[in-house]
DNA sequence: GCGACAG
DNA sequence: ATCTTGTCGC
C-alpha cells in the first residue's frame, strides 16, 4: 500500500510533545469504517543493541482470520523508548513495512495505546492518523487511567478512565487471563473497537492479528 | 522529592 | 522490548 510521507520527526521530547499536541486534533474519534474484509496487526521488536528497529505486519481476512499478506521492514532506531513517546520509536519503521503489502489493511490493530495516553495521541492514534486508517490501540498493560474491578468473564470491560473522562477500556478477552487495554486509534468509536478485538481474538489472551505479526517478527530475527 | 511508566 | 532455566499449574 502506498502511505503518505510522515511530518518533521522530532529529535527530542520538547518537539515531541508539540507535534502530539498538533496532530491529536486529526483524530477522529466515531466509526468511519468501509466494510472489514482484511484487519491488519502490527509488531515491533529491536534487535541486541537497541540500534535496529523491526517491524512486522500480518494481514488477516476478516472475520475468518487467515493469512493473506505479510511484510517485514528494518530501520535504523533514531529515538529512546520513553513512556508516552514509543510512536517516534515504531511508526517509521512501520510504514516501511505497510509500504511493502500487497493488500491494504481497513483496519489496523496496534500493539500498544490509542487514546489511552496522557496527551491522548498514543501509537493507534499517530499510526491511524499518519496512514489515514482505521486503527485501535491493543496494549498488553496500563500506561495511565484507573478502572473498577473487572468480571473475569470473556468479553466483559470496564471503561479506563483518566480525571472522569473515558479513554478507552479494560477488557477480558479471555476467562480467567489478564485483561488488556483496548482504545481508539483512528476512526473507530470505543465500543465498535472492543466489539473488532473481541471478534479477532478467538483461543487466545491476544488478538490473532498481533499473534501473526509477533510471529512473522520472531521468524525475521532468525535470519 | 517520590513513584509510575505502552514497547 | 530484551536477557534467559526451570518450574508451577491446568
Amino acid at each position: 500500500m502506498k502511505t503518505n510521507p510522515p511530518h518533521a520527526w522530532p529529535n527530542n521530547t520538547q518537539e515531541a510533545i508539540s507535534i502530539q499536541e498538533q496532530l491529536r486534533s486529526q483524530v477522529v474519534t466515531t466509526d468511519e469504517l468501509a466494510e472489514i474484509r482484511y484487519v491488519a496487526g502490527v509488531d515491533v521488536g529491536y534487535k541486541h543493541s537497541d540500534s535496529l528497529t523491526r517491524a512486522a505486519v500480518a494481514v488477516l481476512s476478516f472475520p475468518d482470520l487467515q493469512l493473506c499478506d505479510r511484510a517485514i521492514a528494518q530501520t535504523p532506531t533514531t529515538f529512546p523508548y520513553i513512556p508516552g513517546f514509543l510512536s517516534f520509536r515504531e511508526v517509521p519503521a512501520v510504514l516501511q513495512a505497510l509500504e511493502k503489502l500487497k493488500i491494504t489493511p481497513d483496519l489496523v490493530l496496534c500493539d500498544g495505546q490509542g487514546l489511552a495516553h496522557p496527551r491522548r495521541f498514543g501509537l493507534a492514534c499517530h499510526l491511524g492518523v499518519i496512514t489515514d486508517l482505521p486503527a485501535i490501540g491493543v496494549a498488553k498493560s496500563r500506561l495511565i487511567g484507573e478502572h473498577e474491578a473487572l468480571s473475569n468473564r470473556r468479553g466483559h470491560w470496564q471503561p479506563l478512565l483518566d480525571r472522569g473522562e473515558t479513554i478507552g477500556a479494560v477488557v477480558r478477552s479471555r476467562t480467567g487471563v489478564k485483561p488488556i487495554y483496548v482504545s481508539i486509534g483512528h476512526r473507530v468509536a470505543l465500543t465498535t473497537a472492543i466489539d473488532y478485538v473481541l471478534r479477532c481474538t478467538s483461543k487466545y489472551r491476544l488478538p490473532e492479528t498481533t499473534r501473526w505479526s509477533d510471529r512473522l517478527s520472531r521468524e525475521d530475527k532468525m535470519n
